[in-house]
DNA sequence: TAGCTCAGTTGGTTAGAGCAGCTGACTCTT
DNA sequence: AAGAGTCAGCTGCTCTAACCAACTGAGCTA
């Protein structure tokens, strides 16, 4: 019965054809609507909310939520968390994952992003160059850099959740170990792979994006894979 | 106040090291732990269900998760679900993502699959070859040859994700379209895959899973890229 | 000894009351 | 007449207290 009332909120999303932003029934609404009490419905809600489904502002209502793929990081993130604390290598698995996805993509991209995220990607490059001088780069800094690099896949999914694993890589990092970082260095590999990316050479720009994350790997305190994307059997 | 109840109740899990499976305190004992009522107890819990962060189970206990990434399927499907049923294209960006992701990673793999997961592979295309003759595919053939394909990749927490896409496109697609599947394409298809990533042609290995995608996307009514794997400007 | 029953524990649900944040209309001042 | 301050009302938030439902395990019965 509970988790039914879940799949019936949802129904009325669905079959409303509610856009994000939408105002949903107010909570004595819904105990109405659904014959459950308040209690059930806002334990509904809490669930919902939690997968981005719906949103609550308190004192105003409750809104058909973003729909964006936001929530996953709160999971990932706490999932890499604990598992660290077990001793597992769980933010190093991350990290492979991005290197994994973002390497596989940057061959689709070479030679086709468009020339106004070209110039985005310059500015952002020359923004950190200007951040790394005048000592700490701002976090936004590079992961606008990275959005931007794959916004010109032109799937907005796509988009999202790479910018999800960053954002979860990015808070387990901040929480859990200080990884010392040279922002000179940082900013070196991310105008090779800019200028890879711009001049469509492939072979070049996976070499680029490799080796960034290898960059990022070293500092992690892991052995770089030797010689070879695959590193599935090194261990 | 409420929200620092989930975080409280996390800080729990990490600073307690407790593993999957570990029982959590009943939710009388986490009233006197957190000094709150019941009811937001009970609200925190919800939500952390809905992330797969604890498993409640009626009559027995609260317990630390199987921290997978299962409940990302939950958010994905409804996202497609929902925009499909506004009129968007939300089933084709999930398949295009999988596609982008999926030919990105086969070129880390060809070549370099274990024997154990090839023969496994070949197993899988057997089965779905005698389930073809026989009338119905089971979902999970096809299912097990994708998982067990990127397997070899070493990294746990990627092939969790692919399964996951994997499962928010399948549960959308039979909730939504009925795709009209021709079962014996989809061995040959498969089967091409595996020669090729057994005989460690790369480029012949992202053709043949850039064409087993686009036998999916053909039937589900979308015109296929022209020529080149990159789709980003072709609308 | 094998199976059943029942008491105790745990989560699930309901009800009613009061608290807290936000909005918009109303009123008072300038 | 225009602006700022106030307040009534809606909204979600929290608490208390009681009872229902599922599961376990100890003890009883055959």
């Amino acid at each position: 019965m509970a988790s039914d009332i879940q799949e019936r909120i949802k129904k009325l999303i669905i079959d409303g054809r509610l856009p994000s932003g939408a105002s949903l029934p107010t909570e004595p609404e819904l105990m109405a609507l659904l014959g459950v009490s308040r209690n059930s419905v806002r334990e509904a809600l809490k669930a919902l909310q939690a997968m981005g489904i719906v949103e609550i502002r308190h004192g105003f209502g409750t809104y058909v939520g973003p729909m964006s793929v936001a929530p996953m990081i709160e999971g990932l993130t706490f999932r890499t968390v604990a598992g660290h604390y077990r001793g597992e290598d769980s933010l190093l698995q991350l990290l492979e994952l991005r290197e994994a996805v973002e390497t596989g993509l940057i061959a689709r991209l070479a030679g086709r992003v468009p020339a106004a995220d070209l110039a985005e990607l310059d500015a952002l490059i020359e923004r950190m160059e200007r951040e790394a001088a005048a000592g700490e780069v701002a976090a936004d800094t590079d992961r606008a850099f990275h959005a931007t690099l794959y916004r010109g896949l032109g799937n907005l999914l796509l988009g999202e959740v790479l910018e999800a694993f960053w954002d979860a890589f990015h808070r387990v990092r901040t929480d859990l170990v200080d990884l010392p970082q040279d922002p000179k260095v940082t900013c070196r590999q991310h105008r090779e792979i800019l200028d890879a990316v711009r001049s469509g050479d492939v072979i070049r720009a996976e070499q680029a994006i490799r080796e960034h994350f290898g960059n990022i790997r070293t500092r992690l305190g892991s052995p770089v894979p030797t010689g070879h994307p695959n590193h599935a059997y090194d261990k």
